[in-house]
DNA sequence: CGAATTTGACCGGCGC
DNA sequence: GCGCCGGTCAAATTCG
């Protein structure tokens, strides 16, 4: 097949080609894998605290101090986390939607800041959030949302005129290209959840290790297109019937181990 | 210079 | 009624 005397053929040097592609996709599959590992790392350990708070009544750190309803089944909230760099104190939380910064306050229970951000998308939007570092975890952060909002977000809306790495916040830095946004969860089944469709996992793979969503070419390296290759992989995630099926069952497995 | 953020003051709910 | 605490306001400051 390999002439020693007259080198690689053309075909050959065809072939070469095609295992360093092969060689380069195995290697963003990789990648992709790892953090996908690390994602469900993540969402184990979330479910095991929810799984522990809902056996447990939640005023348990200091149950002789008045029971502060935060969360009212009527209220429309939900709490979401998000995997940011410990160092990072920016406290941004990517979620689509311009958020205005009206407060900041140090919690009894939790010596990280506690900011207060109002929806600054639509005049009148009643929507509040919530964000503060989660104290057992401190590269956890956790928004807690409040209320729905009267308009859709930045990306559905403005997808195609705005910079798609851009912050949404009002000074439009940059967010910590690193975060991982691990789970959207509300707190309980009678909540309604502010739409938040970046969830990751990886939990389809297992039952079909090449589904559609990974046959793009997905590549880490450039960070500059990193938010944007994620963010439409997370859709593609959403969007795929067997990842929700497959996410509904390690959930269950989870509560039941 | 306008808009967004910061931060101390203020307010209201709750327990004692 | 008082004090604690979370949430909000608004003047001052910062930033683009």
């Amino acid at each position: 097949m390999f002439s020693v005397m007259d080198g690689p053929a053309p075909h050959d040097k065809g072939m070469v080609k095609m295992f360093q592609d092969e060689l380069e996709r195995l290697r963003k599959e990789n990648e992709t894998l790892k953090v996908m590992v690390e994602v469900i790392g993540s969402k184990c350990k979330i479910l095991e605290t929810h799984f522990q708070e809902s056996r447990c009544p939640p005023y348990h750190h200091d149950c002789n101090k008045r029971a502060r309803i935060e969360e009212s089944p009527f209220t429309k909230s939900s709490k979401i986390f998000v995997k940011v760099d410990e160092e990072d104190k920016s406290l941004v939380v990517r979620d689509g939607y311009q958020w205005r910064k009206y407060g900041q306050k140090v919690t009894k229970d939790n010596p990280s800041p506690r900011a207060y951000y109002r929806c600054s998308m639509a005049p009148g939007c009643p929507v509040k959030k919530k964000v503060q570092r989660s104290v057992e975890d401190r590269t956890l952060v956790v928004a807690t949302y409040e209320g729905l909002h009267n308009h859709g977000t930045v990306d559905a809306v403005n997808r195609d005129h705005l910079p798609s790495c851009s912050d949404p916040s009002p000074k439009g830095q940059l967010v910590n290209p690193d975060f991982t946004l691990i789970t959207a969860m509300p707190p309980s089944s009678i909540q309604q959840p502010v739409t938040l469709d970046l969830t990751l996992s990886g939990s389809s793979f297992a039952q079909n290790p090449n589904p559609s969503y990974l046959n793009k070419n997905l590549s880490f390296g450039n960070r500059s297109s990193d938010c944007d290759k994620i963010e439409e992989y997370a859709a593609s995630l959403v969007r795929d019937p067997k990842f929700a099926e497959a996410l509904a069952l390690i959930v269950a497995r989870t509560l039941n181990n």
